[in-house]
Formats: C-alpha cells, sequence, structure tokens
DNA sequence: GCTGATATCCCCCTTTTCCGGGATGGCGGC
DNA sequence: GCCGCCATCCCGGAAAAGGGGGATATCAGC
C-alpha cells in the first residue's frame, strides 16, 4: 500500500493548496498515484443553474459534465443521494443497498459507463447547513477497481473536499446559519406537524386550543418567512432545528 | 508514522465490528495505537434527556460524563459546535478559530483540562436528517499531541463513527429502507410539494391538469402509506427520494 | 390479445390549513 | 413602569388538501 508518498500529497492539498489550479493538479496526482482514472470533487447543486455559487473540480469527460449540466443530475445523481446516508466513503456498487434507484437512475449509470466511467469511490462531505457535498475517485470502464486502497481514498476525499471548501469560503459568500430562531413551543408544535399531525391533534397532544397550536404554527412559519407547513419543516430540517430522528422517535 | 497497523486496524473497525463491546475494545486499541489516551464517539444529543436514542461510546472519566450530562453539553460543548462548521478533522487548539467560545465554553474546557483531559483532535460525522456527531480522541492532560498522526486519527474518527452508527442503525431498526421507489411523475409532484407549492401551482409548472397533480400526490402518499403531504415529504427525505439538496437547488 | 403500471383528466364533498383581525397574562430588561 | 417577547385563547372567511367515485390512453411484457 503506497501509502506516506500519498498521505504526505494529502496533506499538502489539505493545507497548502492556494488555488483551484493547485487543486486540480494535486488532485490529478492523487487520483494516479491512487490508482485511478477520474476525480470529481463538487457541491451536490445545480450548476447550470447556480454556476459560482458551489465548487466543482473533476477531470471527468467534457461530454459527460455536458450531459450532467443537461440533465441536472448535480441534485438527482444517484451516487450523491448515496452519499447523503452514510457518513463514510462508499464504492458505486454498494448503491443500490444505500438507496433505491429510479429507472432514470439506471439510466444514467450505464450511460456513464458507456462514457468511459467505471467503478468509483465516494467520499460524503456534509457541513450543516451548506450545500453538501462529496469527493470521488472513478477508474476507468472495464478497468479494475483499486479496494484496496479505499481507506486512503476516504482520506483524500475528505482532506480534499475540505480544501476546495476552504477556497470556496474565501472566494464568497459563506451562509451562516444562526441558531435555533424557534421558541421552545413553536419547536414542539412544528415536531408535530412534522410526525403529521393537525391542528387539533396536536391541541389534544400538548393540552392547549386548537387556536394556539394554529398560532405557534404560524409564527413558525413567520420566523423563516413561509407560508406553508411543509416549508416549515424543509426550514426546520435544514438548519437542524429538527432532524428526522427527532421526527421519528418517539 | 505507524500507518499499516493502524488502517488495519481500521478497517476490521469499520466492516467487522458486530457489538459495542467489540467497538469499545477496538477503540480503545486504536486509541493508544495512535498515540492518544482518551476515545469519546457520540452524537451531539442531550443524553440525560434521551438516553437510548442516540450512540455514545467513551473511555473518558467517570466524573467527566457526569459533569456533561448534568450542564447538557452534548448540544453546547464547543468541541462539537466547532465541528458542526467544518468537513475535516480538527485539533481542539484551533478552535478559536473556527467558533466565538463563551465565557461558559472556556470554563468547561478548562474544568476538562482538571479532570485530566489533554488536546485532542474531533472528527466531523454528519448524516443529513441524523443528529450530528463526531469522533474524538485526545491526550492526557499535559502530555504531548501525537500531531503527526492527525491524517490517520482523521481516517480512524471516520470508519469509527460510521461502526458505531451502523450498529445505531441495526439496534434501532432504521437500516431498512423502504425498496417502494416513487414513479418519476410522483417524484417530481412531491418534489414541488417539497418546495411548498400548492397543485394547482404544481400543475402550472409540470404543465398537467390540478387533478392529475392531485392524484400523483395520493398515489405517492399511498407508496408510503401516509395520508398527508407533510408526511409524504418525511419519507422522501428519510429514504433518499428526496434530499434538501434537491429540495434547495435552482 | 390481455394485463398491469403509468399518466392523464373529471366531479363532489368534507376536512384542514391559511390569513386577517383581535385579546389576556406572565416575565425579563431597561 | 413600559416595552418586547412569549404563550395562551377566540372568530370568520378564503383557499387548499384529502378522499371517494369515475374515465381514457400508452406502453411493456407475457
Amino acid at each position: 500500500m503506497p501509502i506516506p508518498g500519498a498521505v504526505k500529497q494529502l496533506v499538502r492539498i489539505a493545507q497548502e493548496v492556494e488555488t483551484e489550479q493547485d487543486l486540480e493538479f494535486a488532485m490529478a496526482e492523487v487520483t494516479r498515484e491512487l490508482g485511478f482514472r477520474y476525480y470529481a470533487l463538487s457541491h451536490h447543486v445545480d450548476f447550470a443553474a447556480t454556476p459560482d455559487r458551489a465548487t466543482r473540480l473533476h477531470n471527468y469527460p467534457e461530454s459527460w459534465q455536458d450531459y450532467y449540466d443537461r440533465h441536472r443530475l448535480g441534485v438527482s445523481d444517484p451516487v450523491h443521494r448515496a452519499s447523503h446516508v452514510t457518513s463514510v466513503g462508499f464504492c458505486w456498487s454498494r448503491i443500490p443497498e444505500m438507496i433505491a434507484l429510479t429507472p432514470a437512475d439506471r439510466a444514467m449509470l450505464s450511460l456513464g459507463r458507456d462514457q468511459g466511467i467505471g467503478n468509483g469511490f465516494t467520499v460524503p462531505a456534509h457541513v450543516p447547513g451548506e450545500s453538501r457535498g462529496s469527493c470521488s475517485f472513478a477508474s476507468d470502464a472495464g478497468g479494475a477497481t483499486p479496494a484496496h486502497i479505499f481507506p486512503i481514498a476516504q482520506l483524500a476525499g475528505n482532506f480534499a473536499f475540505e480544501a476546495a471548501r476552504r477556497l470556496w469560503l474565501r472566494r464568497g459568500q459563506r451562509a451562516v446559519v444562526g441558531t435555533t430562531p424557534l421558541t421552545d413551543r413553536q419547536r414542539d408544535c412544528a415536531l408535530w406537524v412534522a410526525r403529521g399531525k393537525g391542528d387539533w391533534e396536536i391541541a389534544r397532544i400538548l393540552g392547549v386550543s386548537e387556536e394556539t397550536v394554529a398560532q405557534h404554527v404560524r409564527q413558525a412559519c413567520g420566523r423563516y418567512g413561509v407560508n406553508k407547513r411543509t416549508l416549515l419543516l424543509v426550514q426546520t430540517l435544514f438548519d437542524g432545528t429538527l432532524t428526522l430522528t427527532d421526527i421519528f422517535r418517539r
């Protein structure tokens, strides 16, 4: 396992890289050293719509990026979706165990193979309140996947993403998310809203009147500047006021 | 750098560990091998309030855990808060550059030192929709911090947290994700529902009639056995059919 | 040629949510 | 003492969602 050289390179990426060109060069080098052919380091957003609000570096074929953007795969790519259900890197062959694949997903994956992209390894990168991202390494279609190197790829992906994120933060606007913007009671109501309860039912559970619940829900919506309980739900999940774990536990 | 042995151990943790005792033993071993004294692997929740809904493993002194729980530090611990602003592990000495420390934070850190906990390294672990978590390694107060080993600690933290998370998921029978994906059209509608659109508006966007949208939403709800669009939203987020990134893109 | 899944459209009726107004009492800061 | 924030309660009308019943057309697979 050619670890020491790779690790040295990774540390350099993490700490010293100052420009995107620098990072691209380092990524190409690390990718080669790990026995992969491609790398892709990006936020999971629609780049055609938001070209400069996110980070993307890769050495995939041009044609693949075009296809990717045209179909807005930044947000629906099954590799990205799978990276949202784990905290550690995963081999692409495990994706079907991780998420439910739609026919469109299968079509996309097979088209990727047609374009020369084989099996790969993706490291998720999530910072609460920021767009999710990941760093992937892939081999040529038909080429061998260097599975023994996955732990080092994990490390490489971690440091590489953080390096890209550092450049991104320096370059522009950071979306700093505040602390909990809801009162305790508003959060209680939001939690039961998330559990699918109606105002009447929540009133029963909390031991207050239906109007009070409606009022809390209204004001919670007001805090986020939204006008629907579905959006209240999305906002509370987004900023961590609620988590899916909160919602499912009893 | 004693990498190969540590890496081998890490891979074992990641893949083979079947019980918490197993994981505790492996963590103790890795901690020692990396030159640290303590480890702590936990979700960032208030354990006094939710004793068995989250994961926590550590070999800190008992007295420290008592203090921790009494003050509900699981959610306000500055180490945890710092781990929410990065995607990669960090040395505790860098915390003041990462977050604003309150007097209470400083008091807590100094008390930690009194209890024998020195400098440390913390690896964040975030899975969208789940409680945030982290894996920390710390040396004895006054002892040297094995800084050269940070990259390997990063890797150890990643794999260790995921191993703990795997056990946690298994314990709660949460890993089994529904095998009933939505049709493409149902997913389209669910996405716009998640964006807070009404049926009429979605009909406009998709170029179909309002009744058709209502029908797709109804049937999507049927797939998950729920009867409200808020619950449809929760379910699609839970099984990865939709992600918060999907919802916010555009 | 049939069946099942998908996607589209229509009507009617009930329940729930949303939105604009209110009101009261408590508590903490200035 | 006043002001702002929080929690509680109330009303009425407009809008949306939920739930039941239908229908037609396409397309894939057997």
